[in-house]
DNA sequence: CTGGATCCTATGCGATACTG
DNA sequence: CAGTATCGCATAGGATCCAG
């Protein structure tokens, strides 16, 4: 188990966003338009800057149409959708261990004076 | 592909060290003194900082011995396990495809006048 | 519709020094 | 050895406004 590597990966999308972005974009959404309305929490400005990181690691493809209302397009590249099937994999183990997760904080927040928790 | 789960992983485990703590965990380091060594670069703040938040969702459980010189040793509990395997995989995915992503980005920075890129 | 520029704030995290 | 307190900073990211 090589630390070295899950730091590579953190340094590459361990961001706020880039992993939900990559999961939105594999969910159909292809329009700067979609994603900013379907992750509302993210800025535009924000996005902007996510989808341009993605672009440069090869995650992620973009055509833009030089319409007269500029449209752009992203798409996952074959990189992408690699990277894509990890990221699923830490949405599946949420999805199967989060109700025991919060149990657990609850169990600890209700024990003691701990002073560090978070959200 | 729920990405709400993507977003409560992340909130659990998506800053600088969790992971990388639960790797190095795994990796057989117990002791506060250890993991401290075994990653360098993390202060001794944020390490005892980053096992509170760890212990608070039952992914690491504690043990003291208040010996003269104290100490202390950490373990992941099952729950810890379960996750590091979903981190495996990202470990995985970046040791098969880290020099892909690499070629990718010096194509990107020869190419253009793009200006946001990162590290 | 998409994108960039500015400004501003929160906060994560390191450095350091001190305690039992 | 392990933990806490204080300080200081860098930086991620939101808000807002302007532009093609």
């Amino acid at each position: 188990m090589d630390t070295d590597f899950i730091r590579e990966t953190l340094d590459l999308v361990g961001d706020k966003w880039s992993m939900l972005v990559i999961g939105a974009l594999a969910n159909g959404d292809a329009r700067y338009s979609d994603l900013d309305t379907t992750i509302p929490a993210l800025s535009r400005r924000t996005l902007t800057l996510t989808l341009k990181r993605l672009q440069r690691s090869g995650f992620v493809e973009r055509t833009s149409y030089p319409e007269v209302a500029p449209r752009v397009e992203d798409s996952l590249t074959a990189l992408g959708t690699s990277l894509l099937s990890a990221i699923q994999h830490l949405a599946a183990w949420s999805s199967d261990h989060h109700t025991e997760v919060r149990r657990q904080q609850d169990r600890y927040d209700r024990s003691a004076p701990h002073s560090t928790r978070r959200a």
